[in-house]
DNA sequence: CCAAAAGTGTTTAAATTACACCCATGC
DNA sequence: GCATGGGTGTAATTTAAACACTTTTGG
């Protein structure tokens, strides 16, 4: 591999990413969301996201983004491009091409609090967003539509639980994601069908019936795609 | 909106489009390549594409690609951005992020030759292509993939036609492109069930019975996605 | 009348939907 | 013993898959 130059009228533009990330909180689909402290669109909510730096792929700006801009400590279980935004006017500061991800942190990962050049971090229902900067309502809206989509092809419900849940648990991240009521005996015959889950032994005790704990059945990690 | 510097740190890189454009020829899918005149990989075949122009919109560098590098002269039926390759040393000239999109043309492109810095340009069975250079075979094999996704949701394979087209005709494209054979019965079945096709009162003549004409039923239009 | 491609229906299996009551626990 | 949420089965409908022969035309 011999090292050449770019070729004249290459456009050099600015490189970045945005990262939807999702989790579950108090059976409502959350999307985390940063206070930019800078302009342009200073004091607005945004999705985390920022440069690329030199030397950096597409995936590790993505995951340091969402690190440094919040506080959240934990590994996404899942990590997806999803869309390029390259509008010519998209971003003030001149011609920035977003390559967008949408991520699945898991249950637990509640507090957030800013970092970087933010001024705060917070996870927001899903459905019902403040006003964003940029295009980032755009890119939201495709991420949900993403995340849809995946729900039904891979197991992607059970990136959003811990390694043991209940059904009723798991019934209530799909019908958070999709955002309409399912049916409890058709949803467990077809999930208990498709053979990815097995029962722990374990039950869980709270208000009413103690429910069975699953864990996901061995050789059934979500496909890479 | 006040125009305001880039941040330092942001990652300048070179925007380039690749397009894998599809048609079909003598009943088997044909993607459109071009061999390259240049280093790196000079004689090599690829994807038509190259840099985006400072003020150019993403799927505007696409057509124009398609159009300087090769005499393809008809306007694409469809065209959809589908992953954008990020790779660090995906091309040895330096950092250049490839937005790949996809592109259906209409039947009777036939000729094509080259233009541009390339030295030709030709239509290959998509399914068994030469060596391609850069990491152009991982792209053709995503946008296989997409191509085959859309089939299903939205009516595509029309695209590959002229206005009026026979069932046949339509089956062909479906088989092209899923790459295995389906019963003439249930395809006719489904597809006529959908009602996205009106008879066109004619028919078309050739070796053996003669076949009824279709064409798109109005208000089904492919979507946009 | 023969070759070639178009056209047509039925049966079976599988998947999806709708729907209502009993069960186990904590208080 | 009662409130709370967990758990279970069946019938009806829809959808998908398998499968072979007849029809129309040109030569």
């Amino acid at each position: 591999m011999t090292d050449l130059a770019l070729p004249r009228g290459a456009t050099q533009v600015g490189l970045a990413v945005d990262v939807a990330a999702f989790a579950m909180h108090a059976s409502e689909l959350h999307v985390l969301l940063v206070q930019r402290g800078e302009l342009p669109h200073a004091r607005d909510w945004a999705l985390p996201g920022g440069f690329v730096h030199p030397g950096e792929e597409l995936h590790e700006a993505a995951l340091r983004e969402l690190r440094t801009e919040t506080s959240v400590e934990l590994e996404p279980r899942h990590l997806e491009q999803f869309f390029t935004f390259g509008e010519i006017n998209r971003d003030p500061r001149g011609r920035i091409v977003s390559v967008a991800h949408l991520a699945v942190l898991p249950h637990g990962t509640v507090s957030v609090s800013g970092g970087g050049h933010t001024l705060g971090a917070e996870w927001m229902p899903a459905h019902r967003t403040p006003k964003l900067a940029f295009d980032h309502q755009a890119i939201l809206d495709r991420a949900l539509g993403r995340l849809q989509l995946r729900l039904e092809y891979a197991n992607l419900a059970l990136e959003f639980l811990p390694d043991t849940f209940t059904l009723p648990e798991l019934q209530g991240v799909y019908e958070a994601i999709l955002n309409r009521k399912l049916d409890k005996r058709n949803f467990r015959k077809r999930l208990l069908a498709q053979g990815s889950l097995t029962p722990s032994g374990e039950r869980r005790s709270g208000v009413g019936r103690p429910a069975q704990l699953y864990r996901r059945a061995k050789g059934t990690r979500t496909p890479a795609l």
